[in-house]
DNA sequence: GTGTATTTGTTCGTATGTATT
DNA sequence: TAATACATACGAACAAATACA
């Protein structure tokens, strides 16, 4: 029996029978029949699809449907970025432009348009980020990635949220593992402070040379920090 | 042995050796001996790698780094989608809109940048997608994602790209596999043809403009066309 | 075209670890 | 603590596809 129509004929039961994320699926035994397959095929297809985010395997436990969440697209990406960067293309240069190209063209449309509360959130992030700055640095990261996220929130489309939170989590797990050195803390205040201003401002053109000026900030960082790097890479996480 | 160490330490492997897409890895009794692993463990963790595309497996012949494309992160946004479909949430319209998103903002930085054999290029397609309008409308999507992808080239990252054709795709195939109505031939012919005179002018906001018209569109042929079907759903191919 | 070696695909049986009851 | 149900892991065998002499 051909293993990849396993995979289809798994996606097909949960499609069929509307099973929500966390519902639980067939046991392997169950599957096997089901299926007409023996086990260790049961077992790659499961594999397969828990690479993909489709179902969840809790050890001694059970399988369920998955959360569906752009984590394997994270993956995917960090590696492709990975791989591409210690064979000589810029390939984290061409991730980070990704995100400038989305996040310009959305913050322009954005500008004017962010709900009252999500201001003062964002408020409270630039707050926080400049603290944390001034303590040395630690956390700065995840302000970073709670700014961004919040400030695409207005968008009301969870699908494009997620979308930029998977680019900014692949960005900076590769740049990390790369060994990148960190951006200057206050300069990345500064920058997302007048991205926030620009933006409640309702200044379209204002808001694309706020977030403009921020990637390019990040891009030199990229650029005159390594050219290229010899040295074996860090293992990256699951 | 962790079945999720297994994936990660023949991760590392391809990116220690610098293996390019498409070099051969170790055979199986290799990949077991270097990993200190059963033949099943490794094969569960080649088949996940092969989920995500960085594995490539041919029977009888051997396994090799995969094309790293985007492949996956179609699958996984389509299968995404149609589930989110089939449990009521307007998943498929979430798709369209984050295209939309995307394709608006680039549109809007490309126009009066594209260089002339592109636009060439774009004079031809549109052409050829009149003709196939004219003779009953086969081969039209191809010319549309041919359309598009040329559209966006001048972009100069090739990941910019693949991840355009990447939504693309994933669009239509969920599109079509949910048996939804094509366009009306000659109104995507004429939206076309006006986003390449914008883009050819040079006018930003024209181009931005016919952009959110053509996505328009389409976004009324989806909401007109069915609410929510009760019908069971085709399977959706490898 | 045949045969053989290599490599992946599939299956079975068995033992072990883990969580629920 | 014991019993049960489940996933995890290993080893061995045979089938199918491919390459090469």
């Amino acid at each position: 029996m051909a293993a990849r129509d396993l995979q289809e004929r798994i996606k097909k039961l949960i499609v069929d029978r509307r099973l929500p994320s966390g519902a639980p699926l067939p046991t392997e035994p169950e599957l096997m029949e089901y299926l007409g397959a023996s086990r260790n095929s049961v077992r790659e297809a499961l594999k397969a699809l828990q690479a993909m985010g489709i179902v969840e395997i809790r050890h001694g436990f059970g399988t369920y449907v998955g959360p569906m969440s752009l984590a394997p697209m994270i993956e995917g990406l960090a590696f492709r970025t990975v791989a591409g960067h210690y064979r000589g293309e810029d390939s984290l240069l061409q991730l980070l432009e990704l995100r400038e190209a989305v996040e310009t063209g959305l913050v322009s449309r954005l500008a004017g348009r962010i709900p009252e509360p999500d201001l003062g959130e964002l408020d409270a992030l630039v707050v926080r980020m400049e603290q944390q700055a001034a303590q040395g640095g630690a956390g700065l990261a995840a302000t970073d990635r709670a700014f961004h996220a919040t400030l695409y929130r207005g968008l009301d489309n969870v699908l494009l949220s997620e979308v930029l939170e998977a680019f900014w989590d692949a960005f900076h797990r590769v740049h990390r593992d790369l060994g990148g050195e960190p951006q200057d803390p206050r300069i990345t205040c500064r920058q997302h402070r007048e991205i926030l201003d620009a933006v409640r401002s309702g200044d379209s053109l204002r808001a694309e040379e706020a977030i403009r000026e921020h990637f390019g900030n990040i891009r030199e960082r990229l650029s005159t920090a390594r050219p290229q790097e010899p040295h074996p890479p860090r293992d990256d996480r699951a």
